[in-house]
RNA sequence: GGGGUUGUAGUUAAGUUGGUGAUAACGCCGGCCUGUCACGCCGGAGGCCGCGGGUUCGAGUCCCGUCAACCCCGCCA
């Protein structure tokens, strides 16, 4: 029987000056190698690796053990730590090993779905069923230790600022606008649910007027919503929320946040944070998240080519709404063949537009679907972008929203493909001025881009109501890196009748406002200071940390695209005696 | 809800215009091996070719449907 001892060292430690040390490790076996005479069995732990030597020098069940360990078996090592022979420059502990007295299993496995390794490639779906052995992957270990270094980072940071860590309710109610809900039944109260809350947003503003003063929470947010890459149906948040704060005052605090954290994980000082105001982003970007670490901005060929021959383009301008815009990739035009062309016209095409036209800047005239373009036109529209001879000139045509969508879709594929962005570089860029209401078609009415407790810029105050409500800009702001929205706040509503006309705008009557977040505009009537925050993703900030472009890799047990949990079944069925219990049928057939 | 990619041994992959026995590497099992670090050598076991239909004398391969993972659009205040 194998008695557990207390280990002296981790097997990230053992050093040259170790040497002569008796030690006991304990780990996982990352690699054996049974020489017949001498095995190697390199031991494992989320600190490192070291070689455990076992050969004659040995006691036979020592060497009995060796020989019978397997991949990832947990062994007991005891020995003393002795220089190699043959040191290996590539591992840390490479310059010694553990000379085994005393090898001892401690636990044995299964035949392994797949290797323990970072360059294994394991189908995922298969890795997220075993994602214990999964996480067992330094690169994943390495992503966990980052989260948490940037939460303790964050709290301790906040703390430094006078920032108190207060918990919000998980059960809340549902609010309409917004994301889908995660509905939770009552089982005291047939018929009423819970909803899991896609922000803490009203009750931090009840905290301040709460008095609390400055508020912040590391907390998980749920959307019930198709997923992305980037998109989990739980996420975190670092949320937080400040009294007699104006923009500034937010954005100073994010800022030095973001700083710390940077300075903290990455050793790396974060920064510049220009800002753009959300229609500066539209024009050079076409998104409001816009990737700065690279050129490929966008013109407005509107006014230009008012009036052209050039019957796509006419068409498209002659709509409501309809633009042109184009960009210019510098010295592509060799360089890209035509079937390149066309899935780059595809992928504009998945983004609702018709087709992608464009030219090659040769000496002197052009060649492509654009070269018909008159001559005037084309000279033109060669100053407006700047167009040197081997530049490829990419344009689109059509409503303002497609052409947006499809052309800043095709910046970001194009500078990947053409290796146009920088590796290990942070660029970070607040985004400002948000509309504050978009029409919705679909529900024939608007609705808040931000969130409906969002002020209005307060020179925009008195368009509330006048019809003129799309030229409303609000006191919103962004923080977006390397083309991530990562954190999105703005200056809240203090005063309840600016928050009863915003209630009004978005189509909500008195009755349905009161009866939605009648506590919070209660709370707004009993000394509601001003106030603001801001809350960052806190998933996609850790990606960015750890370099990944997969929220999965930043999550101990994150789901599918289709919001399972392949480990734990998640979600699954469960006995009718519970469903009546909670007063709840089951609609769905079979 | 729509589009795309993928699915063959435990894992990763190969498998040609449909044509004899479904192949390799790693892992697993057995044997040998005293300085390996991707140890090496010899031998062995292991298959619902995602699932269901269809075409065909014959399907891993062609067609239809379906499921799952991933990526994108819609959606995500």
């Amino acid at each position: 029987m194998t008695t557990l001892a207390r280990r002296t060292h981790t097997c990230g430690e053992p050093r040259a000056r170790h040497s002569g040390s008796r030690v006991t490790l304990q780990g996982w076996v990352d690699a054996h190698r049974d020489l017949g005479g001498v095995v190697f069995m390199d031991l494992r732990d989320r600190y490192g690796i070291t070689q455990v030597t076992v050969d004659h020098r040995s006691p036979p069940q020592a060497r009995q053990a060796a020989a019978a360990a397997r991949l990832e078996y947990v062994m007991q090592i005891r020995g003393t730590i002795i220089p190699r022979e043959k040191p290996n420059p590539d591992m840390p502990t490479g310059q010694v090993e553990v000379l085994a007295d005393s090898v001892e299993l401690l636990s044995s496995t299964l035949p392994l779905p797949f290797a323990i390794s970072d360059d294994c490639n394991a189908n995922e779906d298969t890795r997220l069923r075993y994602r214990f052995l999964d996480l067992r992957r330094p690169a994943l270990q390495e992503n966990l230790l980052t989260r948490h270094k940037a939460a303790l980072t964050a709290r301790l940071y906040l703390d430094s600022q006078g920032f108190t860590e207060v918990e919000t309710p998980v059960l809340t109610r549902a609010t309409p606008e917004g994301a889908r809900d995660y509905l939770v039944p009552s089982r005291v109260h047939p018929g009423s649910w819970y909803a899991l809350p896609q922000s803490p947003q009203i009750f931090k503003q009840i905290l301040m007027v709460a008095g609390a003063d400055r508020y912040f929470q590391v907390v998980k947010c749920f959307r019930d919503e198709d997923l992305r890459a980037d998109r989990q149906p739980e996420f975190t948040q670092i949320d937080m929320e400040l009294s007699f704060a104006d923009r500034e005052l937010v954005m100073e605090i994010a800022q030095g946040l973001t700083t710390a954290i940077w300075r903290q994980v990455l050793g790396v000082e974060a920064g510049p944070f220009p800002r753009l105001s959300y229609h500066q982003a539209m024009s050079r970007y076409g998104c409001d998240a816009p990737d700065t670490r690279f050129g490929l901005e966008h013109h407005d060929l509107t006014q230009l080519l008012q009036g052209t021959a050039f019957r796509i383009i006419a068409g498209a301008l002659e709509q409501e709404g309809g633009i042109c815009k184009a960009f210019l990739v510098p010295g592509a035009a060799g360089s890209t063949s035509r079937k390149t062309l066309d899935s780059w016209t595809e992928l504009v095409r998945t983004h609702g537009l018709g087709g992608l036209l464009w030219a090659k800047v040769v000496q002197g005239k052009w060649t492509g679907p654009l070269a018909r373009l008159g001559q005037q036109e084309r000279s033109a529209i060669a100053t407006s972008v700047d167009a040197t001879p081997g530049d490829l000139l990419l344009l689109a045509a059509g409503p303002a929203s497609r052409v947006h969508a499809g052309l800043s879709a095709l910046r970001l594929h194009v500078a990947r493909v053409r290796e146009l962005i920088p590796r290990d570089q942070f660029s970070f860029c607040w985004i400002t001025d948000f509309p504050a209401f978009e029409f919705d078609e679909g529900q024939q009415r608007w609705v808040a881009v931000h969130h409906p407790f969002t002020a209005p810029l307060p020179q925009h105050v008195p368009l509330l109501g006048s019809g003129r409500e799309h030229e409303i800009l609000s006191d919103a702001y962004d923080l977006v890196c390397n083309g991530h929205e990562i954190a999105g706040g703005s200056v809240r509503i203090h005063d309840p009748q600016v928050q009863s006309r915003v209630f009004h705008a978005l189509g909500l009557d008195r009755r349905q406002a009161e009866e939605k977040f009648g506590f919070l505009l209660e709370a707004l009537r009993y000394g509601a200071p001003p106030h603001g925050g801001i809350a960052f993703g806190f998933d996609r900030c850790v990606m960015l940390l750890c370099g990944t472009e997969n929220i999965r890799d930043v999550i101990a047990f994150p789901k599918t695209t289709s919001a399972q949990d392949l480990m734990s079944g998640a979600p699954g069925t469960v006995d009718a005696a519970q469903l009546a219990e909670l007063h709840v049928t089951n609609a769905a057939s079979g």
